[in-house]
DNA sequence: GCGACAG
DNA sequence: ATCTTGTCGC
């Protein structure tokens, strides 16, 4: 029984969301983000779950923090979660965002030196149905300064995956080339970023504290490979931690070779 | 009404 | 997100 859910959740997870709006911050607030080298910058951080193919109910959530700019490893935390919220396009914050808002706190209390200065989120930050994507979400939650990095388009206020923007894509030429995804209402929702060589950009946009021209130039500085390093690395480590889990023995409740010791609690 | 729909 | 091997290329 995997339906979606009832409209009368996603209307009120769209409440909590417009409750959270108000506190999204769309410009840099921090000096390193005004130098032309993001000079002061020394810790980024990314997130990502991975999920079991056959499991909808468990996932790895990881945070890692990265050095800038040498992009190494300072920190990394992957842990099992028991998901709840089902996927669904518009409401990936609520599947997600608990478990990311939760390594957060965990980072604080136990390395609060390593805090990162910016998060690099898997998703969309502003260009979102509601104007507030995971990112923002997660922005808001932390006030971590917060960038949404999506790997596909998210068709929303008039933007879709057709041929003018198919078209739009092939301009991008160069690394670094950026398009800027303008939605029917007329405001900027995002850019479209050339991060290697690739044919397939990334969609960057405002998740909290940094403002898309400063998302756009960190991001880029950020990769040595089409998914920014924070993402990338949160993203291998959290695979790599399932698959490890998946060859661990496996535990069976109620039956098995040896169960006999076990003091059995009976009323 | 139907389809499309980040991870 | 996940299912999936080799393979062509820098």
């Amino acid at each position: 029984m995997t339906g979606p859910p009832p409209a009368a959740i996603l209307s009120r997870w769209a409440r909590e969301q417009a409750r959270l709006k108000g506190g999204v911050v769309r410009e840099d607030t921090e000096e390193w983000q005004k130098e032309p080298s993001f000079a002061g910058l020394q810790r980024v951080g990314g997130v990502d779950l991975s999920y079991i193919k056959g499991d909808d109910s468990r996932a790895c959530a990881s945070l890692v923090v990265l050095s800038y700019p040498g992009l190494e490893v300072l920190y990394e935390d992957c842990r099992m979660v028991a998901v709840s919220a089902p996927y669904v396009a518009g409401f990936l914050a609520f599947r997600e965002v608990p478990f990311l808002v939760e390594a957060v706190q965990r980072l604080q209390q136990e390395e609060p030196g390593l805090k990162p200065q910016v998060l690099l989120v898997d998703g969309n930050g502003l260009l979102h149905h509601r104007g507030f994507g995971v990112a923002c979400h997660l922005g808001v939650l932390t006030d971590l300064p917060c960038i949404g990095v999506a790997k596909n388009l998210l068709q929303v206020d008039g933007l879709a995956r057709d041929e003018l923007h198919r078209e739009q894509i092939r301009s991008l030429q160069r690394e670094g080339d950026t398009f800027p995804l303008t939605g029917t209402s007329g405001s900027v929702l995002g850019m479209a970023l050339r991060s290697c060589n690739s044919s397939k950009p990334l969609y960057i946009s405002v998740g909290h504290r940094v403002s898309l021209e400063t998302a756009v130039r960190l991001v880029q500085s950020c990769c040595r490979y089409r998914i920014p390093e924070p993402i990338r690395q949160a993203d291998i480590r959290s695979r790599e931690y399932i698959r490890k889990q998946m060859c661990s023995p496996v535990k069976v409740p109620s039956s098995g070779p040896e169960r006999e010791e076990k003091a059995e609690v009976d009323d």
